[in-house]
RNA sequence: CGGGGCGUAGCGCAGUCCGGUUAGCGUGCCUGCCUUGGGAGCAGGAGGCCGCAGGUUCGAAUCCUGCCGCCCCGACCA
């Protein structure tokens, strides 16, 4: 394509209103521009981005079967009263004001209309549907670009089974192409097994990337793939060492000493020898929660632990639970329910909140002063620690889900009389899946994912837009730009090529473009290197360019491309 | 929906506290000359309902009220 007369908006400087550096790029390499808050249009350039990774999306999925759909976004609402999710996605979903329509969210609903009147028989399955369309959610607060939109383009898939057994196989060869999709898109992927939640269903996975514009936080070992949303995950913490020292309890005085951190330092002692006291209420009742030194109760995990929900007391509930506000409360002489962090296990020469104010008690053996405790895991999984799987260091950071498989079960096919007959002639509700990925995240993730500098975008060959920048320095020169076309046809031949035929445009303008656009190859014909008949490469990933002869040019790239 | 920030030329911003020339700067755009290996130079020029509506005032980008939009944090989230 000539860049002369193809619009590519690129901008010098960064855009007012984004923050993460996938959408500041996306705005400046006139990928994309903003139509509303969560509303982006894709321009040529962007939308080439998203034919290639649709391309890729389509090739595994056909592979395993799956049948191309192109499904109405507009959607009669009585469909979607079937299964009750009008409520269930409540303001999320976007109503039309005339008529009675919604924007479709996502596709279960109308997959299964179209199952339940064709797929009569166990002989017709299995099937699996999909579709790369626009979703449509009225997201309370869009944010970090086209990662969260209130309208995405999402691939979609659902496959339709006779039993358990065989969606598990269609889960299996869904788990297949998504970690081939992601693979050949470049992402560095790993996977979490999720609890399926309000989607229903018995299985779930979630294809995650690390991003610091991440939404969730995760623990992840990369030598193992142990992987887990930070509120569930386990690792194997340093153990700590205890004094062992035998002792009777003691009380301090410790005057407006309320954190660990006042009294670590007010008594000279490591975190590792404080207990702290959190009290939270579980079914009107108090519980007091003891973690190591300052860690942070993980409520997810304290409520899986006590088996109900929980809230933090209130501060002017402490003193009757306890006989002290925050800071001085602790175990020894606590009469109510109390549970510890295991880190704890085995804790000796404690210190903590002695249940008066400003004072606290030194000496604690847990097994002989307090030996009603119960112990869990209570803890929120920190960098660095051992994993749980294999021992190696776990990494905690955050994330962005670009993929997500369920086994549905039931849940749709039975709410909408989806119904086949088995081999005995018994009537069942077809057993599906559902599968979707986010293909703007895709490409946000991807640059986001290492693959930037402060200069712009360096795409890989799967993603981007063209494969090669050719630029003529100087389309004045009658010599330069005959040599410029000649090899911009020779080059089509192999490649895709965008070809800076912009006649005013500076040398320096030009490589600035070419770097914010960010294609794998650039070459460059000037005057300098075209006297010994060489034209120069430079490659964006690495940074590194050399000369290459006009006759060696188009081996030398498919070299670099292959 | 709660908290914070912002809205002035295509883009990035100053001016707003303390009302008072023709609303400015950088960049981009147009014309001409010149220039072409890292966002060149000179000269000339065009481009603004200062987010919208109402109010105060002799006079409002500036003060007051209401609304709208965008960004960030939180809540929420397949």
């Amino acid at each position: 394509m000539r860049q002369n007369k193809s619009f590519i908006p690129t901008l010098k400087e960064n855009p007012n209103d984004a923050a993460v550096p996938s959408h500041i790029l996306m705005l400046r390499a006139g990928l994309i521009r903003t139509l509303g808050a969560g509303i982006y249009s894709f321009l040529p350039l962007g939308y080439r981005v998203i034919k290639k990774v649709s391309q890729i999306i389509r090739e595994e999925m056909d592979a395993i079967g799956g049948q191309e759909f192109h499904l109405p976004a507009l959607n009669p609402i009585e469909i979607w009263q079937e299964t009750n999710r009008v409520e269930a996605f409540g303001d999320n979903l976007f109503h039309i004001k005339n008529r009675d329509y919604v924007l479709a969210p996502t596709h279960e609903e109308i997959m299964t209309f179209h199952a339940r009147r064709a797929l009569q028989s166990y002989k017709d399955l299995p099937q699996t549907w999909y579709q790369i369309q626009t979703k449509f959610r009225n997201e309370p607060r869009p944010r970090s670009g086209v990662l969260r939109g209130r309208q995405f383009l999402m691939k979609d898939s659902y496959s339709f089974d006779s039993s358990n057994e065989n969606l598990d196989a269609s889960y299996k060869l869904h788990d297949g192409a998504y970690r081939r999709i992601f693979k050949r898109c470049g992402l560095e992927y790993f996977v979490v097994g999720a609890s399926s939640g309000a989607m229903g269903g018995s299985g779930s996975e979630e294809f995650m990337v690390q991003s610091d514009a991440g939404e969730d936080t995760v623990a992840h070992c990369k030598s193992c793939g142990y992987s887990a949303n930070v509120e569930v995950a386990e690792s194997v913490p340093a153990v700590i060492k205890f004094n062992t020292e035998e002792r009777a309890v003691y009380e301090i005085s410790t005057p407006n000493v309320k954190s660990i951190d006042e009294l670590r330092g007010f008594l000279n002692i490591d975190e590792s020898r404080c207990a702290k006291s959190r009290i939270y209420i579980c079914n009107e009742k108090p519980v007091l929660v003891l973690m190591s030194g300052n860690e942070e109760v993980n409520e997810t995990k304290l409520e899986k632990a006590l088996g109900s929900a929980i809230r933090p007391a209130h501060p002017d509930e402490l003193k009757a639970i306890s006989g002290a506000d925050a800071g001085s409360i602790g175990p020894v002489g606590y009469t109510g329910t109390i549970i510890a962090d295991s880190r704890l296990f085995g804790g000796k020469n404690l210190f903590s909140g002695a249940n008066k104010n400003d004072f606290h008690i030194g000496g604690i053996d847990l097994a002989r002063d307090v030996p009603r405790i119960t112990y869990y895991d209570l803890r929120a999984v920190k960098s660095g620690e051992g994993c749980i799987r294999c021992g190696s260091e776990l990494g905690v950071f955050t994330a962005i889900e670009l993929g997500h498989i369920f086994k549905l079960g039931t849940k749709y096919s039975a709410a909408m009389g989806a119904l086949f007959k088995d081999e005995a002639g018994r009537e069942l509700p077809l057993v599906m899946g559902s599968y979707g990925i986010g293909v703007e995240r895709v490409i946000a993730c991807f640059i986001e994912q290492q693959h930037h500098d402060e200069n712009g975008i360096k795409w890989n060959k799967a993603l981007a837009p063209f494969h090669i920048h050719l630029l003529c320095l100087n389309m004045k020169k009658n010599h330069l730009k005959e040599i410029s076309e000649k090899l911009y046809a020779r080059l089509l031949e192999k490649f895709e090529v965008l070809f800076d035929d912009r006649p005013d445009a500076t040398a320096g303008f030009k490589f600035k473009d070419a770097d914010l656009i960010g294609l794998p190859i650039q070459v460059v014909i000037g005057e300098k290197k075209l006297v010994e008949n060489k034209v120069e490469i430079k490659v964006r990933e690495t940074g590194e360019r050399f000369d290459v002869s006009l006759d060696d040019l188009v081996e030398k790239i498919s070299q670099l491309l292959f």
